[in-house]
DNA sequence: AGCATTTCTTAACGTACATTAATGCTTTTT
DNA sequence: AAAAAGCATTAATGTACGTTAAGAAATGCT
């Protein structure tokens, strides 16, 4: 259980690599994504305070994600450990219905609507994050995100 | 801890219930799925004999998907209970696993990738659901499928 | 077996989003 | 402060997949 200070830019964790860690984000922003085979970039998920953030791999597999800081971060680095007591069950529960939401709405709702669910979750981060981010969380393009932005009457 | 049989077509779960149960396929094929806002329905997951099918909410919470047959089968009812010493955590690790790899393969490939991923890793399923429930799988219309599948050459 | 229903395929056309490219705007680097 | 690099926006064009519709094949029903 150690304290790090990870400056903006930072990569934390690679693909292939065996790490046993699971980050605590103290203070800025995080995230988790891939490089798919075509080398382009896919944000699985932002981590602002409070939150956790690692692979989820068991900690004897190689990792698929890459894990860098959006912003200047202070983290609290633990163990993987599948057979410790202080696992929270229910938040491992949430995480997995998080999950399956994500990837039905990925099957069944257009970019505009992800987009507005994205908005409504994730407020303080929207500010936080460059726009190209936000599109390659969702699974599109920044020139997309941009026409869709601009049909999009947000309620002021 | 009861033995049910569930003929094609019964549905044993729907959304909006609170069903606290789990099931473990013994014989037969289950799936999980949703109907989203127009009605369509898009499948979530398949359950051949030896897997769990289960609306991951925690027992307390009402349910998102609709779970049935897709042949006649048998399987055993247990309890969701985030408590019990018996719950498998690496293999809850290993479900957060597979949904975030299907979280990314819907981000980043198109429906032939994710059609020949689908091939390799349920090749026992394939025979046994009609193509338009594998589209469904896919987020793609059977239509679609009938056609990626006119390019696709299998290898015999 | 025969009829009805569901499922699969093919094709024409429509739409959401990708790609490419150009331009102005920030932010970083020196 | 100037130069360079990264970022956001717009528009033109391309492509994957959806929608609609029709016919063929498979499946279920009496």
């Amino acid at each position: 259980m150690k304290r790090l200070v990870v400056e903006k830019g930072k990569i934390i964790q690679r693909k292939g690599e065996l790490n046993s860690k699971v980050y605590q984000v103290v203070s800025g922003l995080l995230r988790s994504y891939y490089i798919d085979s075509k080398g382009k970039e896919h944000i699985f998920m932002f981590a602002p305070e409070g939150w956790y953030i690692a692979d989820t791999v068991l900690p004897t597999e190689p990792c698929e994600l890459y894990i860098d800081a959006v912003e200047n971060s202070e983290v609290i680095q633990g163990e993987k450990d599948p057979n410790s007591k202080q696992l929270d069950l229910p938040k491992l529960i949430r995480r997995i219905d998080t999950l399956q939401k994500r990837v039905v709405m990925m099957m069944s709702e257009p970019a505009i609507n992800r987009y507005e669910h994205f908005l409504n979750t994730y407020p303080e981060i929207v500010q936080r994050v460059p726009q190209r981010m936000i599109a390659s969380y969702l699974g599109i393009t920044p020139e997309a995100l941009s026409t869709i932005k601009r049909q999009h009457i947000p309620k002021k």
